[in-house]
DNA sequence: CGATTAATTGACAAAACTCAATACGAGTGG
DNA sequence: CCACTCGTATTGAGTTTTGTCAATTAATCG
């Protein structure tokens, strides 16, 4: 898990056809990170950065999903979130960083150092407010998640956790899981039998069908409640 | 709860013996509050504002405890953090609020309009980077609350709580609770009574002493494991 | 001092976890 | 193409933790 983090790095934009996240947009932060920053592959269940590491980059997915975890002394982990394309991650204050990020599949990632980053924004401001847009973002989904660990069964967590997963690849009906159900059970605060038991249960309650462990198609009614 | 929110604003300085938190200081975002904006006083479990209104402001607490919560269709309420003297909060980027605000004690607050504060940031770069550490402050607060909620028995949970608490008050060994045990319940994603008895067997345990039930004395050695 | 709210304690029920066994699925080699 | 293997997922049985409901005690406020 700890081998081969960096794949291949350069600094001109990827020779493929363009995926969404790469194109040109009006967001002054992506703009940085496509003039400034250079370009990483990931493998699969490859580390990014790691708990603790001096944070000297900022990330975003062009290809693939992350996951950022949090493993305590007794060994538990916990994710706290998933990155998804066109998701910036790694943007923080902290010198160092406070969690890990690792590929759940793999990644294709824009990166720019975080003092190029610092630099930019001095010199113009509309790239300040678009990192700050980008962290207020990111906090609004951890309280989402917060609420959904404090308060909510694990029936209802397993069911927003789809819901979310759908509104999020926009794909009506039908939705990969990139991750496995231990990466599930660890962002849900669940055992994997329970995410596994869950899932059953809400097919046989007829919200979901289950197509092998990795896609899953949503009544879209049913989970909507 | 929702009469009497605002009992007092005036946009010159608090003219009793200055607290801490009122103290002129080295960050931009402080002073922009001091220079730009009023302070008002809210009363023991008064609103600061709800869930979904228009987010206008933005508060930093002078004196007093805030909590920031939830309340999700069924009546449950999650609360995701706890303000206390010398803290800013209510900083989004959202138009509206994502949660409510409410004070857990009489409070001094000091507030500022939005858009004030996003004007003196366009020329102020330096206050830009203030509001982003604010903003990612609070962030990685909140992580490390997920990892609270997501992996970690009643025991573990109190004792986290408590041992942070002792921290932000740097009191070495009384800790007051400005909150009630429904606050912590529902901060720690637990029940009033779980919390209730987790008291009693650290307790017995010997790793705290209550004093009523608003005081507890810590054992710091064992606090800390 | 009495009334009211907050906190603790007890008995029981429910939800989720643990441990163990089984089944599935992708990849490999015969 | 089939059998084998290894990692992943599901299912089952029993335990533990936490939640629920009810009763009691403690604290607060007039």
């Amino acid at each position: 898990m700890l081998d081969s983090r960096v794949l291949d790095r350069r600094s001109d934009p990827y020779s493929g056809s363009p995926d969404p996240a790469e194109q040109a947009t009006d967001c002054p932060l992506t703009d940085a990170l496509a003039r400034l920053g250079s370009t990483v592959l990931v493998e699969r269940n490859g580390e990014i950065f790691a708990d603790g590491e001096p944070a000297e980059h900022v990330y975003k997915v062009l290809s693939g999903v992350v996951r950022i975890s949090t493993y305590t002394e007794d060994g538990r982990r916990q994710i706290s979130a998933f990155h998804f394309p066109g998701e910036v991650f790694g943007l923080q204050a902290e010198p160092a960083y406070i969690f890990s990020a690792e590929a759940v599949t793999p990644c294709k990632l824009s990166l720019v150092r975080r003092s190029a980053l610092r630099a930019e924004a001095e010199r113009n401001p509309s790239l300040c407010g678009a990192i700050c847009q980008s962290v207020t973002q990111a906090f609004s989904r951890l309280q989402a998640h917060v609420v959904l660990l404090g308060r909510k069964s694990a029936q209802e967590r397993v069911t927003v956790f789809l819901r979310r997963l759908a509104e999020r690849q926009s794909t009506s009906g039908l939705i990969e899981l990139p991750m496995s159900r231990q990466d599930i059970a660890d962002h849900l605060g669940l055992t994997i039998e329970t995410v596994s038991r869950t899932m059953t249960q809400l097919q046989d309650l007829g919200v979901i069908a289950l197509d092998g462990s990795r896609r899953v198609k949503v009544q879209a009614r049913k989970l909507a409640a």
